[in-house]
DNA sequence: ATCAGATTC
DNA sequence: ACTAGAATCTGAT
């Protein structure tokens, strides 16, 4: 720390610099941001490097300054500020006020003068005082106590000059500085200077008389070439070192006091660096204790400034029973606690935390005293008196299953209210949500910051559901999303019973199939090599068999299956290597990938279904991914055979929506063909084809079926020529002509897509039939591509949240009711638009009937949503009964 | 860590 | 310049 230093920016010198050193940048709502930018980074590495106890800014004020009066000229080969830098200005006062450091701006005067005076006055008070600036004038300004810090090329690198370098550099004292520009003038302000005077003839004279007047004054003593150059010239002279010359008594109240620099405004500091979406900066701010030994520079500012410390709270370890009684005594007198608990899926749980209301946090080890810690957790989660808030409550239910503690009255789950908050987050940690919704900074390890987690568990609760309440989200929320918890953490609780044999046993068919294969593809290539390296693979297609090239990855030749396909014809390699791929797949990813993944003790595969994941509100499923079981192709689809009920007795039954983003697509765009076609029960491809190619529906051929289909799903997805084109494989032309028949037909639909994309457009979100919300501001993007695709999005998104919304809905509501109604049979699979149950052939009859009827009125549309259930001893079995 | 390619709805 | 929405997993580099 130099406390007896300040520091004082040119802000405009700086923010020019800046804007032209780095390429536009525009945060999601298309503000340009590339100046303030680099701004902000000089000066937090600037306040980091020199840890100054004062800190100043001055910009310019008024075109119009002093020196136009003595010449109309000033400056006047400046280009005017681009528009895309103006409003950067304002920008960068909001960052100074953020950051706590006083600007000074005065009409009439440039950024010079008031750093000028500024220093002057400190000077005079014995502070030293560091000029920061891309404008070389200030050199004059370099005095012992005075150093002035150039930016150099772009805005990285600063070089810093005292007396010594000044001279080194220029051959004069910075008091001669201006009598320098006086003789040569300087283009970049206009000042004119003596021509035919530069550099070398101005240093000569310098060294000789010091200053430009004495010069004038001795002009006889010069030689005759100097004196031509000189005569007549003298008011020129003067002028333009007046023109240099830095004013240093600006009539201004400076209080250097109010420089004096207490560090920034976190909360504000962050809340601006989100807006302005600064990334790498906010990660600055909250780097971790750990990653602040590397010196990566603007760590240093976190750990030096106490305002940027990171939030921290108290907690006490409790250890006697005295202390585990009075912590119970305290949640049930509040009511609300908001749990952490630490552990892995599978090994227990190691510790939890509790944050109460108004009180300390507590930690329980539950090493140190493992059956009377866990008698605490249990009797705080088995009272459904308390009210329980936590962040991922379905991990925490697993972890609690496995000492055999259930979990009553689940209150909030902060991590899925931040996910319908922002679907679109990259993650959902606490401490992430903490800094987007608490605007504070967590510790990144260690006890102390498990601790600051809970804590901002429980305000989080509160904090999240007004947001929800505000935007209409809190239905979403409180009758969907937070019982879906529980519905999904029995689920994965009850897993899939596979046959484990079945799996085997395919992988050595499997196996077989792929050495007879593979030695055949060695055999044709002429050599061995790894048919699963799409580099290898590619030089033995197109450079040693020479066959022909029509697509290309970013890093060499394309050889996926479209590509194969073409090739087909050309070489009898290529459909063996299709083959290969198919097989190798299925061996890798499904019998030896979902083998893996049997749970030793129960036998089943307990996939975790996440619901925090899509960006459209659907679920997803991972290890295993049980959403991708193979379906298309028989070889695939009898990967459907390991499925099998839980035990005797059982059976696995499908209920399964027909054409539901379809059905949801007539309902929102109430287009009359749509909604008769669902509404009398129609074939909905078999209609749109009878639409589109004009002819009865009694007449519309197969081939005319699967290209209105092709259509349809190109609707949903948001169309184009192309994609239809490649799709249906016919010229573009061709694709183009369906799309604009079906756009004919469909008015309606025609309407509604270009009433979402309009109000997407305006609200910058597109929300779903039951309020979820996303957000598209790839809308705003300068980028065709980006734009174009948030267009896509802003049409795909209502119809497959609405879709996502519906299932589960209909899966809280079975829940519900096979619990009510006592029923052995369990919700095992969701897969988007069909649910798989595992149930008791005796409850059959009673579960179809009572899913038909929860799915089929889940929400009820202007056209029934209709269900097909199928029923079979495995997943590939099942059958319509 | 990223890419290419496969699988699903 | 690129081209249909949403995902997960594997193997190669």
């Amino acid at each position: 720390m130099s406390l007896d230093t300040l520091i004082v920016i040119d802000g405009n010198s700086l923010i020019h610099r800046a804007f032209h050193a780095i390429p536009l940048l525009t945060n999601s709502q298309g503000v340009i941001t590339n100046a303030v930018y680099g701004f902000t980074n000089m000066l937090l590495k600037i306040l980091n490097e020199q840890e100054p106890g004062l800190v100043a800014v001055a910009f310019d004020k008024g075109k119009i300054t002093f020196r136009h009066q003595d010449y109309a000229d000033y400056k006047g080969t400046r280009k005017a500020t681009p528009d895309e830098l103006r409003p950067q200005f304002i920008l960068a006062r909001d960052v100074l006020r953020a950051m706590r450091i006083p600007y000074f701006e005065l009409e009439g005067f440039e950024a010079d003068d008031l750093i000028g005076t500024i220093a002057s006055q400190a000077e005079a008070t014995g502070l030293n005082v560091l000029i920061l600036t891309g404008d070389r004038d200030a050199l004059q300004l370099v005095s012992p106590k005075t150093k002035v810090l150039l930016t150099r090329k772009g805005i990285t690198e600063l070089e810093i000059f005292d007396e010594g370098k000044v001279w080194d550099k220029y051959g004069v004292t910075p008091s001669q500085i201006i009598d320098l520009k006086g003789l040569q003038g300087d283009p970049s302000d206009n000042i004119p200077g003596v021509p035919g005077i530069g550099e070398k003839t101005a240093t000569t004279l310098l060294k000789d008389y010091g200053h430009v007047e004495e010069i004038l004054a001795q002009l006889d003593h010069l030689s005759p070439r100097l004196q031509k150059l000189l005569r007549g010239k003298e008011d020129i002279a003067l002028l333009s070192k007046k023109l240099a010359t830095i004013i240093r008594d600006v009539p201004m109240e400076l209080d250097l006091s109010e420089c004096s620099w207490r560090g920034p405004d976190q909360h504000k500091l962050l809340e601006l660096f989100k807006e302005l979406e600064f990334k790498s900066l906010i990660k600055q701010l909250t780097n971790s204790p750990a990653s602040k030994k590397e010196k990566t520079s603007s760590n240093k500012l976190v750990s030096n400034l106490p305002e940027l410390e990171t939030y921290q709270v108290g907690y006490q370890t409790v250890t006697t029973q005295e202390e585990r009684d009075e912590i119970l005594v305290q949640a049930s007198h509040s009511g609300k606690v908001a749990l952490l608990l630490t552990g892995v899926r599978g090994q227990g749980i190691a510790a939890f935390y509790l944050a109460v209301p108004d009180q300390d946090i507590y930690l329980l080890r539950v090493a140190d005293d493992l059956d009377s810690n866990l008698t605490v957790l249990r009797a705080l989660c088995e009272n459904s008196e308390i009210k329980k808030i936590f962040h991922d409550a379905k991990d925490a239910i697993w972890l609690l299953q496995q000492q055999d503690i259930v979990l009553k009255n689940l209150y909030f789950d902060t991590m899925v209210a931040a996910y319908l908050l922002n679907p679109t987050a990259a993650n959902y940690d606490v401490n992430d949500v903490a800094l987007e919704h608490l605007n504070i900074i967590l510790p990144a390890e260690g006890e102390t910051a498990l601790a600051a987690q809970a804590e901002s568990i429980l305000r989080l609760g509160k904090v999240l559901y007004d947001k929800l309440a505000e935007r209409d989200e809190d239905r979403l929320y409180q009758e969907m999303e937070l019982p879906l918890v529980q519905v999904l953490a029995e689920m994965e609780l009850a897993g899939v019973a596979v046959d484990k044999q079945g799996l085997k046993d395919m992988s050595a068919e499997l196996y077989q199939a792929i050495e007879t294969l593979s030695a055949r593809i060695h055999e044709l290539a002429g050599e061995n090599f790894n048919i699963n390296s799409p580099k290898q693979l590619g030089q033995i297609l197109f450079e040693k068999l020479k066959l022909p090239v029509f697509k290309k990855t970013k890093t060499g030749y394309s050889t996926d299956a479209e590509v194969l396909e073409k090739l087909a014809e050309e070489h009898e390699i290529v459909a063996l290597i299709l083959e290969y791929r198919q097989l190798a797949k299925l061996k890798s990813t499904y019998a030896d990938g979902l083998a893996a993944l049997v749970d030793a003790k129960t036998g089943r595969l307990h996939s975790t279904f996440h619901q925090t994941v899509t960006a459209t509100g659907r679920l997803s499923s991972a290890e295993p991914n049980l959403q991708n079981i193979p379906i298309r192709l028989e070889s695939g689809r009898r990967i459907r055979k390991v499925f099998i009920p839980r035990q005797r007795g059982n059976l696995l039954l499908t209920a399964d929506y027909s054409q539901i983003e379809l059905r949801i697509l007539a309902h929102m765009s109430q287009d009359n063909s749509f909604l008769e076609a669902f509404r009398l029960g129609q074939d909905i491809h078999t209609r749109t084809a009878s639409e589109v190619f004009g002819v009865p529906l009694d007449l519309v051929t197969s081939e005319m079926r699967s290209r209105a289909k092709a259509v349809n799903f190109g609707i949903v997805y948001g169309i184009s020529d192309f994609g239809l084109a490649r799709d249906l494989k016919v010229s573009r032309q061709e694709a183009k002509s369906y799309i604009d028949n079906y756009f004919a037909r469909c008015p309606g639909v025609r309407r509604y897509i270009d009433r979402v994309i309009q109000e997407a457009k305006t609200q910058g979100y597109v929300n779903t039939l039951l309020n979820r919300r996303r957000y598209l501001p790839e809308l705003f993007s300068k980028n065709f591509n980006i734009r174009n695709f948030g267009e896509r999005a802003a049409m795909n998104t209502p119809i497959q949240g609405s879709a996502a919304d519906i299932i589960k809905l209909a899966m809280v509501k079975i829940n519900k009711e096979l619990k009510e109604q006592q029923m052995q049979a369990q919700m095992i699979l969701q897969v988007h638009d069909e649910l798989i149950f595992d149930t008791p052939e005796t409850e059959v009859e009673t579960l179809i009937k009572l899913v038909r009827e929860c799915m089929e009125n889940a929400l009820v549309l202007d056209v029934p949503l209709d269900v097909d259930i199928k029923l079979g001893l495995n997943w590939y079995e099942a059958k319509p009964i």
